[in-house]
DNA sequence: GCAGAAATTAAACAAGTGTTTGATTAATTA
DNA sequence: TAATTAATCAAACACTTGTTTAATTTCTGC
């Protein structure tokens, strides 16, 4: 059974506006450390404005919730349409538009990582939930196939094959200053990351999850 | 060449219980939005007593970042010194000792995964990245040492293969209650989450890693 | 038991927080 | 164009924050 997060989320462009550099500045400075006055002046705005048009600090955080796990959903279902891919091509596509997807929206990604820990508010928590049982239901699912195909082993532990998965996205996006220093990249080049990092991540969990999956012919 | 973070770091018996109280409410509630007034009723001292004992909120910080990462580092020394294990073997020393480590501070490696994605503080990220550095050589040279023996591939990407044992482990203590509730089990029990988790997060890990590394026979 | 140091305390401090107010301007509608 | 609603603003609000002060208690060495 499946639980829908929020049916619909319409927000005026002046929303968006807000919601765009409050982004930004909690994935940089986290959301308790981050001031309405610094989005406020990010966003070029009046204080008073993130009060007017979303009742408070923690409601605006619920909304950029809201509109990222609809527009990350959204995304997750081109997967289920691809339906006549072989097993290991949907592995394949599987990782890929994750980690395209995480990137697309890192720093919203940045921010459910770190508050994800600590998340008390019910709206934030049952968001979060619906996108890992959606995660986790596309990894079940292509898994199934491919052992109903006989390539893929029939003991894998997929809930914990999915934390493997999003657990090394998540840790390459969090450590990135740690593996800039160690892939020479200056940490602060955003398209330099993305053109380094991203192939490597993208080939090494598809080569593990390939390996681990498939049965082995002795 | 190696980074050491910091030579000693004697602490006294009040300070000690004052990091241990700090170190779970900073878990529990994020270091920005625990205050110190919150720490000292936990741990029964006037709000005072930690400027006075540490200097700062800051600096409370620093020191509880420097007995763990001191900690931390004297138990990864002991794999050092496990030498005549063979390959596969060690590999599942050093993902068990990983675990029951990380388990074992849990709450001060909730805090560190937590805050190192906006790690500004250069006395916490050189910390962390000494630990770091200490994590993948450590892992390189059991890869080595597999390789050398004929039985690992040689073309395994080590730092990614580190990024992946700890995102997965970090992944496992940072959603915990999504991860219980998956299990039936109760968030709130520690020792059930222990005895449910960890056995199944240690041996999805060896198996994939050992999957990824050990060269297939054909 | 007394002098000096260390530890502890309640109170005060200045700075910053999220939010509200009430007035002013802009936009919309009739 | 006049009336009504929406948007914007600077200022004020009440509250919490980390830190300091200055007085007091507790401990320590002689």
């Amino acid at each position: 059974m499946e639980i829908f997060y929020k049916v619909s989320a319409v927000f005026t462009q002046k929303q968006l506006e807000i919601m765009k550099a409050a982004v930004e500045i909690f994935a940089d400075k986290g959301f308790d450390n981050a001031s309405v006055r610094d989005i406020a002046k990010a966003a070029d705005v009046n204080v008073a404005m993130i009060s007017y048009y979303f009742g408070s600090k923690e409601k605006l955080l619920e909304a950029i919730f809201t509109r990222h796990v609809l527009k990350i959903r959204e995304k997750l279902e081109e997967i289920v349409f691809a339906s006549n891919v072989a097993p290991v091509d949907k592995i394949d596509l599987i990782i890929d538009t994750y980690i395209d997807t995480i990137a697309a929206n890192r720093n919203f990604h940045l921010l459910m990582v770190r508050e994800q820990g600590v998340m008390k508010n019910p709206v934030l928590y049952e968001g979060v939930k619906s996108m890992k049982l959606k995660n986790n239901a596309l990894i079940k699912s292509a898994v199934k196939a491919g052992v109903k195909a006989g390539i893929f082993r029939k003991n894998a532990d997929v809930l914990f094959l999915a934390l493997t998965v999003f657990g090394t996205i998540n840790q390459a996006f969090n450590t990135r200053r740690f593996l800039c220093e160690q892939h020479h990249i200056d940490p602060q080049d955003d398209g330099e990351f993305l053109k380094a990092i991203i192939p490597k991540l993208k080939s090494h969990l598809k080569a593990l999850v390939k390996s681990y999956l498939l049965v082995k012919e002795s």
